[in-house]
DNA sequence: AACAACGGGCTTTTT
DNA sequence: GCCCGTTGTT
């Protein structure tokens, strides 16, 4: 037995080792699933099996780079570098670059964002002269994405009399076709949205038998993270790339299936059984994340669901802190709370900021967060809300440099046609979409060839025309000459962008100025960093084109507070948690409370919440939201009336909002234990809090420089310096084992060593 | 074509 | 409250 299988417990070394056949992890949060996932990969390779021929799925690009990185180490080899890993639209859209001639695209096809199909689906409603305010963009968007995951064609769907009747009732009977012009476009436009990705794929291997063959032969092992969070159509692509070998290994967590409104289907859990029948199962439910209080506080949460695999999560860790249930007045209390615990623990506890989490259902949730860590100078990092690559300047100049790889796209063309402004308004290109939905052919077939397409024009507009056309084809000529940022920067000068947001010298004007210097930065680094084959525009664009902001991450970001939405912590872990905004009709959500299904999806959504957390963890409601304008009164969630209470602890709520110098840290906790202890303390500096709730203060009087002290953690050292008064003394002192800290006295116990 | 003024709707969650 | 799209004005 190799050495690295020695640092499993057995069930991880069972689902490692078993190699051959259908299999299914079962893993608990905090179970080492990941490690399972890794160390299998390794094994396979170590046993032989050709890194090429493994094909490894997983839920972020950003999970996928890190396991790589951790199978080259343990492989001791740059193998790892072979495999065919990533999330399934990274993977899928590499495949059908390859194959892209036989579904009759071009590899250079364009992958249509949320933005850029939510502004086709506009334009198609309005061309076909329906009413707005019945064809809601956004809900038209949903319900094409959610047919496309359930692998429901135009054609299909005009088949189905329960799909028609739907429409029927809600009178949206164009629908259907709506559906059909939007996927018309995309195709003429040699575009993908991220549906289509999944859809084209399933298409290829259906219709194409020589390519299925190709690919099952190639993935002679498949494995797939995050299992429960597969779609219909994703369902369907794994089960037939995997039919020949049926070496396919899934894992994942029934309990922690978050995403039923992506299409995310349980089913597949189910259907694997069915499909592979003489599948073997193991469960990992040791967990070696979470303190027992918290796992046990999990578990009691999550027996309120009717529907799950039975499993048993339990953990050999120390009992650890009960979790801190807070009442608060307002979210900007709540946010102040929050803060104010972050910037104490972090000191108490000696705490890095990037150990504290703070997560919520909805990212507008964030902003009173925000500012209450901005006032305590606390570094913090949003993750989610508008992306890098979304912003209205960096789409535009990416849509130049989409127009060159790919000129049919439509999307990226109507953003630039006037853009800087050249005299070409709607009207010219409502003439343009006319004339090329006529001929069944791309904008870009218009422009280049004026006048085969008779359009009715007049003569300086052809002229501006085809100098935009002309411009664009120079940009062409270079593309595959010119290194990605060679190229960029050109086009960013020549087209003029540059100089226009050069020139606004409004606040917006240089934030946006400064988001087009970041994004040619980034494609600097990208051409010096890739090779000289790979370092062009057309790479560069495909590399973006499926990051999301967790995978783009900065140097100096890697010691902040984290801010996230609980949908964007999944996988992750921290020491510390918070979980706020525990009210009804936000968590759980107001869409999702009025079925079973909805409601048992945001309770695993909250055990998603609770399992991140390593040591402590803190949850929070408030009384009143400020939401739409106004405040809106709240109740508690009752997802906290759920909890086992033996592992948690509420903490007293001191509605001191209105005292003068009020002192949120009173707010958190005052136990009737605490007011005894601390009355040595004057009263306007009592700072006390719940997290240290039950901890008796040191007796700092005794304490002076030169004394030799024992601290829990850091062992022993002398006292160097004393300053402040009372509970703010604080002390300078040097520990043998960790070298100089300064430590508060009220929370660091000291014993005084003879 | 560009800009100001106004009104409506919005909050789930994301590749 | 804020963003977005629409309308009206020059």
């Amino acid at each position: 037995m190799t050495n690295y299988l020695k640092q499993l417990n057995q069930s991880q070394m069972q689902a490692v080792s078993n190699l051959q056949g259908p299999m299914m992890v079962i893993a608990g949060p905090g179970s080492g699933k990941t490690r399972v996932l890794t160390y299998r990969i390794a094994h396979l390779i170590k046993s032989g099996t050709d890194a090429f021929n493994i094909l490894a799925l997983t839920f972020t690009n950003k999970a996928a780079k890190e396991m790589r990185n951790r199978i080259e180490t343990i492989v001791e080899s740059h193998e790892a570098q072979n495999l065919w890993m990533g999330t399934f639209h990274s993977v899928f859209s590499k495949m059908l670059r390859i194959e892209a001639e036989k579904i009759n695209y071009t590899s250079n096809f364009t992958i249509y964002d949320t933005i850029d199909s939510k502004d086709l689906i506009k334009s198609i409603i309005k061309e076909m002269g329906l009413d707005k305010d019945i064809y809601k963009t956004r809900l038209i968007q949903n319900r094409i994405s959610s047919l496309k995951n359930n692998f429901i064609r135009p054609e299909d769907y005009e088949n189905s009399p329960e799909l028609l009747q739907t429409d029927k009732i809600a009178r949206r009977t164009a629908f259907g076709n709506i559906y059909q012009k939007y996927m018309q476009r995309c195709f003429k436009s040699c575009a993908m949205d991220f549906d289509d990705l999944l859809l084209n794929t399933y298409h290829l291997l259906n219709e194409f038998p020589d390519v299925l063959y190709k690919y099952q032969n190639k993935f002679q092992y498949i494995l797939v993270d995050e299992y429960q969070d597969t779609n219909h159509v994703q369902y369907l692509i794994i089960k037939k790339l995997a039919a020949m070998n049926e070496n396919i290994c899934v894992v994942g967590d029934d309990a922690q299936s978050i995403y039923s409104f992506r299409g995310a289907n349980i089913q597949n859990i189910l259907n694997f059984k069915v499909d592979y029948p003489d599948f073997k199962t193991f469960k990992l439910e040791q967990n070696y994340r979470s303190t027992s209080n918290i796992v046990s506080l999990a578990n009691s949460l999550i027996t309120h669901n009717k529907k799950q695999i039975a499993k048993k999560v339990w953990t050999k860790n120390q009992e650890g802190e009960k979790t801190i249930v807070c009442k608060t007045l307002n979210d900007n209390e709540e946010g102040r709370i929050v803060a104010n615990t972050i910037d104490e623990l972090h000191f108490k506890e000696n705490a890095n900021w990037k150990d504290f989490a703070v997560l919520y259902r909805t990212n507008a949730q964030s902003r009173a967060l925000e500012e209450s860590l901005r006032k305590k100078n606390i570094t913090y990092k949003i993750y989610g809300g508008l992306s890098f690559y979304a912003r209205k300047e960096v789409k535009d100049v990416l849509a130049y440099f989409r127009m060159c790889i790919n000129p049919k796209d439509e999307e990226a063309l109507k953003r630039i046609i006037n853009y800087p402004t050249r005299g070409l308004g709607v009207t010219t290109l409502q003439k343009l979409i006319i004339a090329a939905n006529k001929q069944d052919v791309s904008i870009w077939e218009v422009i280049s060839n004026l006048e085969k397409y008779e359009l009715k024009i007049n003569k300086g507009t052809a002229e501006k025309l085809s100098q935009f056309a002309t411009l664009i084809n120079s940009y062409i000529v270079q593309k595959d000459n010119l290194d990605a940022y060679t190229l960029a920067e050109q086009i960013a000068k020549t087209s003029g962008v540059f100089y226009g947001l050069y020139n606004d010298k409004t606040v917006e004007g240089v934030s946006r100025f400064e988001n087009l210097q970041e994004l040619l930065n980034g494609i600097k680094d990208f051409s010096e960093k890739e090779g000289e084959e790979n370092n062009t525009l057309e790479y560069f664009m495909q590399d973006i084109a499926l990051l999301t902001d967790a995978d783009n991450e900065k140097e100096d970001d890697h010691n902040k507070v984290i801010l996230m939405t609980i949908h964007a912590a999944k996988g992750l872990e921290f020491p510390y948690i918070f979980v706020v905004g525990l009210e009804e009709n936000l968590f759980p959500s107001m869409m999702a409370m009025d079925c079973r299904e909805g409601l048992e999806e945001e309770r695993r959504l909250f055990y998603v919440a609770i399992t991140r957390a390593e040591k402590r963890l803190f949850l929070s409601y408030a009384l009143s939201r400020f939401k739409w304008g106004q405040y809106t009164d709240c109740e508690p969630s009752r997802f906290l009336k759920e909890l086992n209470k033996t592992f948690t602890k509420q903490s007293e709520i001191a509605l001191t909002q209105k005292k003068k110098n009020h002192n949120p840290y009173q707010i958190f906790a005052k136990t009737k234990t605490q007011k005894k202890k601390s009355n040595f303390i004057p009263k306007n500096l009592k700072r006390v809090s719940a997290i240290n709730a039950d901890v008796t203060p040191t007796k700092t009087e005794h304490l002076q420089v030169g004394l030799k002290v024992k601290h829990s953690r850091f062992g022993s050292g002398k006292i160097l310096k004393i300053e402040g008064e009372y509970a703010n003394k604080k002390a300078i002192i040097f520990f043998e084992a960790v070298g100089q800290k300064m430590l508060l006295l009220k929370f660091a116990k000291l014993e005084i060593e003879k």
